[in-house]
DNA sequence: TTGCTCCTCACGTCACGTGAGGTGGC
DNA sequence: TTGCTCCTCACGTCACGTGAGGTGGC
């Protein structure tokens, strides 16, 4: 459980994913905002938020029953969006907030270089897939519809 | 119900979706084939070809329970996972499939080219998503761990 | 009889969507 | 009182995964 490591120089196979602002999606720097307030500013729903919060994703303040989110929620909630962007399940991504905890800079997720590079070559399969598929539907989109219309007139 | 065309020239608004050869996945001939082995033939699990079935999707032969693949229901499976490679959903592809009876040349998927446009549109968005996902994680792979780190003297 | 593949329920998973029914402050 | 937002169940959705329990042919 401990984690014994140089004290001057962090541990090099941990990346720390940061937002490169703590709000950097929006000018809005309110102190508090509601959970429809909060989804909205970050293109989500509110259903989703609760449901990041009931995985542990997210510890928002209460009033009365009524969640209300810091800033820091905010910056959470950023790097959650970030992470899920980078192909992370939600399990995942509980894991890599806890592991900020200890973390002195504080909204930050911890991520092994391993893992990065693991990260990197599944988007980079993604990436094939989703490309041969959209020349192949634009091949179809720009070839006469009917198969057993002359194709070898066309180049693809 | 009725669809009253040209009978000479199809409807140029339709796409009819193909595979090049009718199994143009494997160099397999065989008549007939079990689930297992037409699952291990396409890389997917028997547990994904029973589902599309229970979807409307397929309808291979029966032999006392046991399902039996002919060629035609194997074309029918390429088709299956080339619309699924669009990111079409299997209701989707099972309103393609319904939509090919007519079709006298057998096995092809009807889609229309609005709804190829779109389909179009909808994977330009992912791969913007996959390809911003992917720089920015090579970029922090690149980069120094800690956040802490000078990064100014690193190029992105 | 053992081993292998096949089958049909049927519940689990992942990331939410979508009402249902109820509360609180202007 | 009406209207708006908030809340908590809790079931639905999509594309399967994963046993559970049973059958059939070599």
């Amino acid at each position: 459980m401990q984690s014994e490591q140089s004290s001057f120089f962090p541990d090099t196979d941990i990346i720390w994913v940061t937002t490169d602002s703590p709000l950097e999606t929006s000018s809005n720097d309110r102190e508090l905002m509601t959970v429809s307030e909060a989804a909205e500013e970050f293109g989500v729903t509110p259903r989703a938020l609760r449901f990041y919060e009931s995985k542990g994703l997210l510890t928002p303040m209460r009033e009365g029953g009524a969640r209300l989110y810091r800033r820091r929620d905010r910056a959470q909630i950023a790097l959650i969006l970030k992470a899920k962007k980078f192909g992370f399940s939600l399990l995942e991504i509980r894991d890599m907030v806890k592991a900020q905890d200890g973390y002195p800079a504080g909204q930050s997720l911890r991520l092994s270089r391993e893992k990065c590079r693991a990260q990197i070559k599944l988007l980079e399969r993604q990436l094939e897939e989703v490309q041969e598929a959209i020349a192949e539907l634009r091949r179809m989109h720009t070839m006469l519809s009917a198969p057993f219309a002359d194709r070898s007139s066309l180049q693809g």
